[in-house]
RNA sequence: GAGGUUGUAGCUCAGUCGGUUAGAGCGUCGGAUUGUGGUUCCGAAGGUCGGGGGUUCGAGCCCCCUCAUCCUCCCCA
């Protein structure tokens, strides 16, 4: 006999978390439907070379394989076995790969069909993604990403509209948050004011880690990546910058800078003449690791609750470039829904009313009023009420233990005068009263709960 | 990929210096004159001390290996 087990960083949900999980997920949708989204699913597979490339060095390492079936060693690499090179050798034995973002899988989607899309196409998509890291405090290997994505223009109406989607899901969700925006050309512009325009991507993983390490902890950083001392003093100034005004005369020289600039301008300037339940904020610091964006990032932080970013997104202006059609920019964003979970469960920020579903228990005594049941039950499912019946007539104690430990609000006993008068006897299970009443009194007793 | 934490009953955890038959609370099951639960009382079941090896007269406790777990870094949701 073996141990049953699940594997590392995955997990089972049990009745009360599906129903939690699943007002997260309805909540989100119905917050993306109302911005015109449009549902979306893709396989939890796809061709491991629509998925390389696309996240980084970092990515690639966390991607899960998956093994070619039948005698995969017969096509492998010979030279790659022989030479015991994992990385050679992988293309030649996996030719799948569980899927690491939403975003990804989308653009491929696009572009395979985008004879028949209209643009902008603006998709959501609540599905499962799977990542090879090393599970922690809200990591897992698998979990799911709620996005939101539009493709195909590049307004910058959806920046600011994206950020009031976040605004609002995380209100009705009851999480304070805050929303962080920051843009890769700002990040660019700072690179080429300090001089080291080939060392972008090794700045921003530096300067991201500001809030985290402080100043100094940066300036270790950039010397470890080989900035030179000139150009940090230049990036300590920009970083010490107040507002975006600040940084037009920093970016005198850098076109791509004062974009980025006015890009966010823009956004703010839309967002401004509106109201938000949530503070967005301009945060240079923000790097974001994911390889394809280009413009407006975002970054989304719980206010009271110690945990990692529970949502994160972006413009990338050519991601299905890779896939053989350039010129169709994209913005969207992604809410973590597990970590999401684990704040609002942290917080103690779920209805209540989430428990359970059935709202009435029958209970009876023995075999004719048991059956006796069984036809109250369906006259009361036919009429819409969720019913359930104790499996066997008998000791009452027993059958009212078992309602109270599910939570169902109502227990109705069935006996021999019940039977006689055609009606049940109903008791609250929260204040105690009991009444007898008939199914169609139980029924509209229910409905107007 | 690097570092650390913790593995004892279904759950949360005690277990002294290495010493007889491994404990508690909660939970589960049964009962307290058979039409009423979440209170109380009584009783019972439930353990290969994560697994393997070693040291020792003797190991839950010490050593090695291994698996799992949680956390930190990296990176991210």
């Amino acid at each position: 006999m073996q141990k049953p087990s699940i594997p590392e960083g995955t997990r089972d949900f049990g009745p009360e978390q599906v129903r939690k999980r699943n007002f997260i997920f309805d909540t989100i949708r119905s917050v993306f439907e109302k911005f015109g989204f449009q549902p979306l699913e893709t396989p939890a597979m796809e061709n491991l070379g629509t998925l390389t490339g696309k996240y980084g060095d970092e990515g690639d390492k966390l991607l899960f394989k998956i093994l070619n079936n039948g005698d995969y060693l017969k096509d492998a690499n010979a030279d790659a076995l022989a030479a015991r090179d994992s990385n050679k050798l992988v293309s030649s034995i996996a030719k799948r790969g569980l899927r690491y973002d939403l975003t990804v899988p989308f653009a491929r989607y696009v572009v395979m069909n985008r004879g028949t899309l209209s643009f902008p196409f603006k998709r959501f998509q609540i599905q499962p993604v799977w990542r090879a890291d090393r599970p922690q405090r809200g990591r897992y290997r698998e979990f799911f990403q709620c996005d939101a994505d539009v493709i195909g223009s590049d307004s910058l109406l959806y920046e600011a509209e994206l950020a009031q989607i976040y605004d609002e899901a995380f209100a009705r969700l009851g999480i304070p948050v805050v929303i962080k925006m920051n843009n890769r050309k700002v990040l660019f512009g700072i690179a080429e004011a300090a001089g080291i325009p080939d060392k972008f991507m090794d700045m921003t993983v530096a300067i991201d880690k500001l809030d985290k390490v402080g100043i100094e902890g940066v300036r270790k950083e950039l010397s470890e990546r080989d900035i030179s001392e000139t150009a940090m003093a230049t990036i300590e100034k920009i970083l010490a910058a107040p507002d975006t005004q600040a940084l037009r005369a920093v970016f005198s020289n850098s076109a791509t800078g004062l974009n980025g600039l006015d890009e966010l301008d823009r956004v703010f300037g839309l967002l401004g003449k509106t109201t938000l339940q949530n503070e967005v904020k301009f945060d240079i610091t923000l790097a974001r690791g994911l390889s394809y964006y280009t413009g407006c990032i975002y970054e989304v932080a719980a206010k009271d609750f110690r945990m990692g970013s529970i949502g994160g997104g972006g413009r990338y202006a050519d991601l299905t470039g890779v896939f053989g059609v350039p010129g169709l920019s994209g913005v969207g964003i992604s809410f973590g829904a597990d970590r999401i979970y684990d704040v609002m469960e942290g917080m103690g920020l779920f209805p209540e009313t989430l428990v359970e579903s059935v709202q009435i228990m029958l209970a009876s005594f023995d075999e004719p009023s048991f059956e006796y049941a069984f036809q109250c039950a369906t006259a009361l499912r036919k009429a819409g009420v969720a019913v359930e019946i104790y499996p066997e007539p008998g000791k009452l104690k027993k059958q009212f233990e078992f309602a109270a430990k599910r939570n169902i609000p109502y227990v109705a006993i069935i006996g021999e005068s019940e039977m006689q008068s055609d009606t049940l006897m109903v008791k609250n299970q929260k204040t105690g009263d009991q009444e007898a009443m008939s199914v169609e009194q139980i029924v509209s007793m229910l409905a107007s709960v």
